[in-house]
Parts: C-alpha cells; structure tokens; sequence
RNA sequence: CGGGGUGUAGCGUAGCCCGGUUAGCGCGCCUGCUUUGGGAGCAGGAGGUCGCAGGUUCAACUCCUGCCACCCCGACCA
C-alpha cells in the first residue's frame, strides 16, 4: 500500500484527550479517531488490525463449531423486558426515543429467540452462535480510549446444550480456544475465577491482562497461576506476636485528632499498633469492625462472612450507636457484636478510640479487654505476601478484562421459553452457555504491552503489515527505481507492504512515522547505500540496522519474517 | 451522580486573575525557490461563531449566571 495514497493521519504531539499509552499511540499513529466520548472511528490502519484480530477469533471460533451469526443491534423492547434485563441494565442501556427499540449492549436475548422454536429436538445440540459486531452500552463514564467505550466491536458466543454435561463440554472448548486466540494475538493474558455478575448463571472465567489502565485489581500469583480480584483474593500473612507484657489499659485526651494518620503523629506510634473502628449496619444491627491501623475493611469480604444485608453507617448514626463520632470510636466497654481482622488476633498493647470525641485508648489487649470478640479474613491481600495456594509471593497489580465465559444455565431459555424434546419425547429448556471478547480491547491492550518511547512496537503476532518500506529521496529517479522494484518484487512475492512513497517528505519525517506506526521491519532506500548496491533493514523494536546488498534482500526477508 | 480540571484555527497552546490594538505562538496546510540518512531553510499565503446562551459595560476571549462538551479521581460496570 503507498504512504500517499492513504489515509494515515500521524501527529507529533500528544493529543489533549488522551491520557494512556495505548490510546495516545492509537491516535498518534492514525488508527483511531475519537467522535464524542467513548466513541470511535478506526481508520484505514486500525481497521485493517480490527479485521485481523476478528479473523483470528473467527478461525478458533469455527474450529469449535462455531457458526457465524449477523444479528440486528436495534431489538424490541419486549424481548428485552421478557427476561427482565430491562431493568437489570437500567441506565446502561439506550432507549430509541421515537420507537420501542432498544439498542443491543449484548445478545443472549436475541440468539435465544433464534433459537426458540427452531432447535426443538436433542437431535439437532448442541449448537454454537456466535458473531462479532457492534454493542451499545451507554457507559456513565467512558475511559482509556477504546477500552471502555459506549459503542464497541465484540465477539459473543452462545452455546445451547441438552444439559449441564453438554454445557460442560461447550465451555471447555471455548476455553480452550480463547487461550489459543489470545495466545494467537500474542497478548500476556492470565484467568481469573469469578461470579458472573448481572449476567445470571453460575461457573465463570475472566480473561484478564495486566494494565495501569485496568478497572479490577487482582492479586496473581506467577508461580502456581493463582488470581483472584482482590475482593476475594485471600492471602497468608504473617501473625503479629502479643508484646510481653500488657499494659494497664489507660484513657488519652486526644483533642482533634481524627484520623489514624493524627493518632499517630500525636502519640509518636506506628499505625500498626493501632485496631481502627469503622461501624457497618447488618440487616439494621450495628457491628463494629476493628482493622490494623494502616488497613481497609474489604466490604466485599464483609459481606460474604455476615451474609445478609451489610452497609457502613452513616456519620449521622455513628453518634448515636456509640456517642462518638468518627475517628474516636473503639472496641473497649461496647455493646454490639465485635469483629475483628485475623491481623489483629489476639494481641496487645494496642490503641483505638474511647467512644468520646477527643479521647483514645491504650493498653488494649483483645483477650482481656474485648470480650466475645471474633475474628475473621477482612482485608485485602497485598503485593508480596504469600500465595495461599503455592506459597510463593503475590502481586497486587489493575488489569483490563479481556474476555470472559460463563455457564448461563437455563435463566434465559426458561424466561423465553427455549425449550427441546430428548428422546423419550420430554421437554427441558435448553442449557445455554455465553462468551464474549471485546476486540477493540485486544487491539488496545497489544498496544498497552508493545511500546516504546518513539512509538507502537507490533510483532510476529500482530501488524498491519509485514513490511515498511521507506523511500528517502524520491526526487532522485535512481532511489525511486530501486524503491520502486523493490516494492513490486516483495509484493509479489506476498509480502503486505506499506511503501512510503512520500515525495516531499524529509528522511527524519519518514522515520519518525515508520517507527510511531511500529511494523517490526523497514527497509530504508537512500541513494547513500544504493551506491553500493545495498539498503537497509532495520529492526523496529531493537533499532538494529543492518546493511544488506539488493540481491540478497529477499533472503533476508525470507528468514527475518519466518520467526 | 459527587469532587477536580479544561474548552481559543486541523493539532498543541499563550492571552483571562487585573475588560480597551488587527487574538499571539509552535506544528500542520497552500504557493514558489532551495533542500532530502533522523521531525529542513527562505519568501509569500489561507485558515478563528475565542464551547453555547443570556447578562453587566461605552467596550467582553477576559467579569457574572445558566447550559453543553471533553479529561482526571471516585461511585457504577457485560
């Protein structure tokens, strides 16, 4: 393809707009451009890269037996509401104003109704749909470039099963083939174990990849595989020993002092030492939860050991449960239900608020002190404490959802009435499964982990094209020839090359935009080495150059792109 | 939705606090000449509803009010 003849929009600076690496380069290099918030235009380039990343879904996606599907994004309301997602999506989902349409933000609703009334027999399972189009999902708040836009390409896949056995089977095999997908794409991926959320049904997996610009934090562990979001991720952490001996517990005016971080400026101690209060309200009764001083509670944890209803109190009830506000409650002499993180176990010596503003407490020891104090796993696990699985360190690190799987069970066959005979000439409704993969985010997240100072760093993976060639002087009828034969050869030989042919352009232009667009190899034709019967090669992510004579420029070729 | 920030030519920005030239600069773009191995030089040129609406004023990019858009943090999140 000729430079001059395409539309590569690159630009020296920085746009405003965008804030991370991937979204900078995707614009700088003329792959995207933005239309309003979390919606965009992929340009010639970023097109071309789009539709290789599809293709490659769509070939491990029909190797499992997958077929292909072209499904509408405007849908009827009604189907919508028959399975109640209406309202579970609330704001999420756009309403057409003039006509009872809503625009699809993913399809199981659609593929079901397909499904409905045509697959009736046992015969005919299991089955798999999938197709790769647009969705719709009006983001409170789009962020990081093409990762979470309102308007995105994704892949979702849909299986229909007799049973859960079958269903078993269909998920294995879509797992299987997203580890090859992804592998295929050349993407650092790892898999974490979740709840499937608002989608309903039950055994789930998250194809997740490690990134600043990420919405989960998960702890991971390289060794054995382990990740979890940290919500749920448990760790184990070394106990903190009871000092000697235990001080007489004793009452300290504290005016002003609110926060932990005061505390301890004020009374020269280490956050450590100090057992924090934070009030929730479990189904309408107070609990007083106790953290080590520099520590959150993990809500999330919280709620799965009361189970019911949990939420913090607001300020206006801390006075009222325990006549203090915050930042000067504590554990000593109250009457509620105590529960206290493992990290506080048992020990000693500690402070904590007195239940009256602008006082503390010290000499707190647990087992003397708080009786009927109970203990549970409440925080969050930590970049270098030991996984609980293998032992070896875990990382706490934001990672970007790639793709995710999910047994959906019968939620929407039931609602819809999805229903086959088996056969003794029984109905059951269909057992159905749902797998998508957000394409633009494989495309943003290659990006996330292929780049360098001067620009975007494609490999054998993945890359618009095969090769950059890069005329320099073109005025000069010698360099344009040989450019020019060398462009045609190379293409003939099956080679996609991006030609940059760019008359007026200087030489510093031209590299610079061959770097910024990152194809793993250039050829330079300046009329310097032609006089020796050579050009350059140079490798994109290492800057080497190398000097190689025209007739052996093919081999060169040959050899550098078989890796 | 809460907090913070920004909106001036295709892109990046100065000016605004403290109202008063023809709204300045860099990049890009157009024309001509020179130049061509790391973002060229000279000369000439085009391009602006200063986000929108209202208000204050003799006078508004500048001050006030409302709205909109975009970015960041949080909440939310298949």
């Amino acid at each position: 393809m000729r430079f001059s003849k395409t539309f590569i929009p690159t630009l020296k600076e920085v746009p405003g707009d965008a804030v991370i690496p991937s979204h900078i380069l995707m614009i700088r290099a003329g792959l995207t451009r933005m239309l309003s918030a979390g919606i965009y235009s992929f340009l010639p380039i970023g097109y071309k890269l789009i539709r290789k990343i599809s293709d490659v879904i769509r070939e491990e996606m029909n190797a499992i037996g997958g077929q292909e599907f072209h499904l509408p994004a405007l849908n009827p309301k009604e189907i919508w509401e028959q399975t109640g997602r209406v309202e579970a999506f609330g704001d999420t989902l756009f309403h057409i104003k003039n006509r009872d349409y809503v625009l699809a933000p993913t399809h199981e609703e659609i593929m079901a109704f397909h499904a409905k009334g045509a697959l009736k027999s046992y015969k005919e399972l299991p089955q798999i749909w999938y197709q790769i189009q647009t969705k719709f999902r009006n983001e409170p708040r789009p962020r990081s470039g093409v990762i979470r836009g309102r308007q995105f390409l994704m892949k979702d896949a849909y299986s229909f099963d007799v049973d859960f056995d079958g269903l078993d089977k269909s998920y294995e095999a879509h797992d299987q083939a997203y580890r090859k997908i992804f592998v295929r794409c050349g993407l650092k991926y790892f898999i974490v174990g979740a709840s499937s959320g608002a989608m309903g049904g039950s055994k789930s997996e998250e194809f997740m990849l490690k990134s600043d610009a990420g919405e989960d934090t998960v702890a991971y562990c390289s060794k054995c595989g382990y990740a979890a979001n940290v919500e749920v991720a448990s760790s184990i952490i070394e106990p903190i020993k009871r000092e000697e001996k235990s001080k007489e517990i004793y009452e300290i005016s504290t005016p002003n002092v609110k926060s932990i971080d005061e505390l301890c400026e004020f009374l020269k101690i280490n956050e450590i030492q100090c057992a924090k209060s934070r009030i929730y309200i479990h189904d309408n009764v107070p609990v007083l939860i106790l953290m080590q001083g520099n520590e959150e509670v993990n809500e999330n944890k919280l709620n799965s050991f009361l189970g019911g209803t949990v939420r913090p109190a607001h300020p206006d009830e801390l006075k009222e449960i325990t006549g203090a506000d915050a930042g000067s409650i504590g554990p000593v002499g109250i009457k509620m239900r105590i529960i206290a993180d493992l990290k506080l176990k048992d020990r000693n010596n500690l402070f904590s608020g007195a239940n009256k503003n602008d006082y503390h407490i010290g000499g707190i020891d647990f087992t003397r002190d708080v009786k009927n104090i109970e203990y549970a796993d409440l925080r969050f696990a930590q970049s270098g404490e030991k996984c609980g699985r293998c032992n070896s360190k875990l990382e706490v690190f934001k990672a970007i959802e790639l793709g995710h799987i999910f047994k959906l069970g019968t939620k929407y066959s039931e609602s819809l009435g999805v229903r086959y005979l088996d056969e003794h000439g029984q109905d059951h409704p269909i057992v159905m499964g749902s797998y998508g993969i957000g394409v633009e985010r494989i495309l943003a997240c290659f990006i996330e982990q292929n780049y360098d100072e001067k620009g975007i760093l494609w490999n054998e993976h993945l890359s618009p094209f095969d090769l950059h060639l890069v005329g320099l002087n073109l005025k000069n009828n010698e360099t344009k020839n040989a450019a020019e034969n060398i462009y045609k050869e190379l293409t003939q030989k099956g080679y996609d090359i991006l030609y940059d042919d760019r008359l007026d352009e200087t030489a510093g232009v031209k590299f610079n935009d061959a770097d910024l667009i990152g194809i793993p190899i250039q050829i330079i034709v300046g009329e310097k080495n032609l006089k020796e019967q050579s050009v350059e090669v140079k490798i994109r992510e290492t800057g080497e150059r190398i000097k190689i004579k025209l007739d052996e420029l093919k081999n060169k070729i040959a050899e550098l792109l078989k890796k």
